[in-house]
DNA sequence: ATATATTGTTAACCAAAAGGAATTAATCTT
DNA sequence: AAGATTAATTCCTTTTGGTTAACAATATAT
C-alpha cells in the first residue's frame, strides 16, 4: 500500500468529514477512499474512524494520528520543495487562489505570459471571493486584497501591489443627478456597493486635512465587482472600485472619476503562503514575476 | 509509485553507498532498487546519486534530500509507535540486537515466554558483539553488556541487570597450579581473557579497602566467552566470566569460583532504544518484561 | 593489455495491488 | 413507510512493483 497518498486521503476525509466528499476533491471514486482507509487501519492496527453509514467520527486515536500524518505531509512537500530550490528548476503543479474579478481581469492575463516563461510549470487556478484555508484547501498560495491590514494566522502575507480605488460615476448619471464634490455629498446619491469586506459602505477619502469616512447607501449591493460595475454603465449611481476594475471604461470615457481633490483609501494585494522551511521555487518565482508583471500592467497613475 | 517505501530504499542505498548491498538487504532485487531510485529521482525532479558502474556519490540535492527522508521515515514510525500506544495492543516485529553469549544463554530463553504471553509481537534477534548503530541498522532496541558507564548518543539507555563476574577455574586447574588468594597472585596464573572491552585484562577487583585493578597474561584470548568458559574447562587457566556463562558448572561442580573475600567488578545490562516522542509500546513491554524475568533467573546470587 | 568479476541499467514478463462502476446495505429525513 | 444519502462490497480493468535475463561499463587480477 502507499502509505503516504493514503495519508494525503485521510486527511482529507477527517478534514471533510465524509469519504465521498474526499473521493469527488481528489478526484478518485468513494470506493477507492473506502479501500484506502481501511488499508491505512490495517496498517497501523487501529481503527481511525468510527463509520456508520450516515455519519463519521474520528476515534481518539485517529485524531492523534491524523495530526502526524498532516505534519508528514507537509514535511514530505517541504523535502520537495528544498530540492527544488537545491535544484534550480521550478516544477510542477502551482495551485492559486485568488479573488473573482482580479483574477479574471489581472491574473488571467499574467499567466500565460508566465508560462511563456516556465513551461514546466503547470498551474490549477481557483478564483472566489470567500474565506479560504490555504492548507486545509492545499493552495500553494492565495493573492488577496484587502485593507491594508495584516492577516492573520502562521501565513506569510507579502504585499505586492496597491491598488488604487475610484469613486466613479457614468457621464449619463452625473448630467442627471450632479456632480458630488464634497464626501457629504455622497450621502444624496445612488451608492453601488461592492459587498465583500464586512463594512463596504463605509468609504474613506482623504484629501489634505487627513482621511475621513463616510456611511454610503443605494439600491445595489453585489458580491461582484463587475456587477457594480455594469450597473455604473447603466448609469444606476456612484461606485467605489479599483483602477484594474474601470481603467477601460475611463479611457473609452464611459465612466468618469470623480473627487479628484480626494484618494479613496487605497486596498493592499497580498501574496500569501504558507511559513515553510523550504518556499516552494514555483510560488517565489510567480510572486516576483507578478509582482514586476503588475507595476507594469496596472495602470496606477492613470488618472491621477 | 510508493513514494514512502521509494524514501527507505533510497536511504539504505546512501547508508551502504551501493545498490546491490542495499537491495540484498531488503531483500529485493537490485533491479528493483534501481527503478525505485530511478522514479524517485523523476518524483522530486532532481538527480539524487551520480553513478556510474561501479561508484556512487549522493549529489547536493541528494544529500539534502537524504535527510529529510531519514526525518520523514522516523516521524512515519512514530506516529505508529504513537498509535500503538494508544491503542495499549501492542503490535508488529520487534526488531533486538543483543551480545552473543548473553543472548544465546538469557535472551533466548525469556523470548519464547515473551512470546507466549503477548502472540501478536513477533521477533528478529540479530546477535553480535559489535559496534551497532541502531537507527541505521534498523533496531528497534539493543541490549549491550558493558562496564557502568553511560553511552554516548542520542541513545536512551536504561540499566536493567546488574551482572555479576566470577574469578573462576577448574578444580583440576587448581589442584595442579594452587589457588590463587590474593589479587597478585592472579600474575602468576594463566589468565583467559574474554577480549570485548578495550581493557578486557584488566580485572578490577574489590573487598573491603575498596577496588584494585591488576593486569594479567594469559595464552588465550577470545571475543566469546564460550570459547573461554570451554578453555577453563578444559583446565586451561583462570577466567573472569558472568555469572550465567558459568552458573551451570558451577553447580555441577566442574567450575569453582575463587576470591570469596574480593568481588569483581560487575558489569551492566542496557537496554538502548532510540530516544523518540513515542516509544514502540513492543519495546517498552519487552524491557519490563525481561527486567522481571532477568530478577528471577539471573541467579546473582547462586554462590556468594 | 587482456580477461574476469562486479555493479547498475534495461527489457520482457508476471503477479499483485489499486482504481472504477455498479450494486448492496444501512440509516437519516420527511 | 418511502426516499435519499452515504459507505461497503463485488467484480472487472488497469497499473504498478517485482523478477529474471541479457547488457554495458568499470574496476581488479593476471
Amino acid at each position: 500500500m502507499d502509505v503516504l497518498s493514503a495519508m494525503g486521503v485521510y486527511v482529507r476525509v477527517v478534514d471533510l468529514k465524509s469519504f465521498s466528499l474526499a473521493a469527488a476533491e481528489l478526484g478518485i471514486s468513494s470506493s477507492s477512499v473506502s479501500k484506502q482507509i481501511s488499508h491505512l487501519e490495517q496498517h497501523v492496527g487501529a481503527r481511525l474512524i468510527q463509520r456508520t453509514t450516515r455519519r463519521l467520527s474520528v476515534t481518539e486515536v485517529g485524531a492523534a494520528y491524523y495530526e502526524k500524518c498532516q505534519q508528514i505531509i507537509f514535511d514530505v512537500e517541504d523535502a520537495e520543495n528544498l530540492v527544488s530550490q537545491l535544484q534550480g528548476k521550478p516544477r510542477g503543479v502551482l495551485r492559486i487562489n485568488c479573488n473573482m474579478t482580479f483574477g479574471q481581469l489581472l491574473l488571467a492575463k499574467a499567466i500565460p505570459e508566465f508560462m511563456e516563461q516556465y513551461p514546466d510549470i503547470q498551474f490549477d487556478v481557483t478564483l472566489d471571493d470567500g474565506e479560504v484555508d490555504l492548507i486545509r484547501d492545499g493552495f500553494d498560495m492565495a493573492l488577496r486584497i484587502t485593507n491594508p491590514q495584516l492577516p492573520d494566522s502562521s501565513l506569510i502575507a507579502r504585499e505586492i501591489a496597491s491598488i488604487p480605488m475610484f469613486i466613479c460615476a457614468s457621464p449619463e448619471y452625473l448630467a442627471v443627478h450632479g456632480c458630488p464634490s464634497t464626501p457629504e455629498d455622497l450621502k444624496d446619491h445612488n451608492c453601488l456597493v461592492f459587498m465583500l469586506a464586512s463594512n463596504a459602505n463605509a468609504w474613506t477619502l482623504a484629501d489634505e486635512n487627513g482621511p475621513q469616512t463616510i456611511l454610503v447607501n443605494g439600491d445595489l449591493k453585489a458580491n461582484n465587482s463587475l456587477v457594480v460595475r455594469q450597473a455604473v454603465l447603466a448609469h444606476r449611481g456612484v461606485a467605489n472600485l479599483a483602477s484594474f476594475v474601470i481603467e477601460r471604461f475611463v479611457e473609452a470615457d464611459q465612466i468618469k472619476v470623480l473627487f479628484s481633490g480626494y484618494e479613496p483609501e487605497r486596498l493592499s494585494l497580498f501574496a500569501i503562503y504558507p511559513d515553510r522551511k523550504y518556499m516552494s521555487p514555483k510560488v517565489g518565482l510567480f510572486i516576483e514575476f507578478f509582482r514586476d508583471w503588475l507595476e507594469i500592467n496596472l495602470q496606477q497613475e492613470f488618472l491621477l
